[in-house]
DNA sequence: CCGGATCCTTGTCGATACTG
DNA sequence: CAGTATCGACAAGGATCCGG
């Protein structure tokens, strides 16, 4: 009870779309979990932690809470709340496809001079 | 000089670009500074101050050397390095339209519930 | 084992005061 | 006006522990 990390206690800095998609999304790692997902449909907890960003425990935990509590993600089986329950995305999450494509796509072409490592697929 | 945060000492988590653009991108105020940027085309230190979202004087300043050291931001005028010199987007900057357009939009559609005062621009 | 929770150290944020 | 310095609060990261 520390820290409450929920979409109740959340304030917004503006009414502007861009900062509360900010607000809400920006950060390191949410968008690695939504990536995730896009890419396996499902995934367990576990299952996360094999992504090569390598995301610690807490963190994961932390994020898919507050994933949950904005209703962009959900357990696969609502019933059995853990134990290889996976992780899907709503329709919400799923709607963040465009961004991510876009963020993609710019990294790809704007971020190769810096990092040549950088490859070509979503 | 404790923290030199700079493109050069950047360490990218993986070779994935949605990963790679969060490790530049993935925090609550460089695409803030990006959108001023996008609607007025040029603005001064104390213009992006001016905004609702009340950045913090450090912060920009760290923000801004950062977009720089990116070339995604540059000085209007190359020789007179303060005083009064505005920043604009570079055309690596400008690119991240596309982005942000993807991001409001999300936003507009899957945050009015949790956040009713959200407003209809880019 | 799997899904977390807890501990602890380090790093980053953010408000405000201050300087050239 | 354009930043820096300072300092407290808080979040990230790693390691480990625990319950089912």
């Amino acid at each position: 009870m520390e820290k409450e990390l929920d979409s109740e206690t959340l304030d917004w800095r503006s009414v502007c779309p861009i900062a509360s998609g900010l607000d809400v999304l920006g950060d390191k790692w949410s968008l690695i979990i939504v990536r995730d997902l896009i890419q396996h449909g499902t995934r367990t907890y576990s299952e996360f932690g094999d992504s090569p960003e390598r995301i610690s425990t807490n963190i994961l935990a932390a994020r898919l809470k507050w994933l949950t509590s904005l209703g962009l993600i959900e357990h696969v089986d609502p019933e059995r709340a853990s134990r290889n329950n996976a992780y899907r995305l709503t329709a919400s999450g799923l709607a963040l496809r465009p961004v991510l494509e876009e963020l993609g796509r710019w990294s790809q072409n704007h971020l190769k001079a810096l990092h040549p490592d950088i490859v070509d697929i979503l």
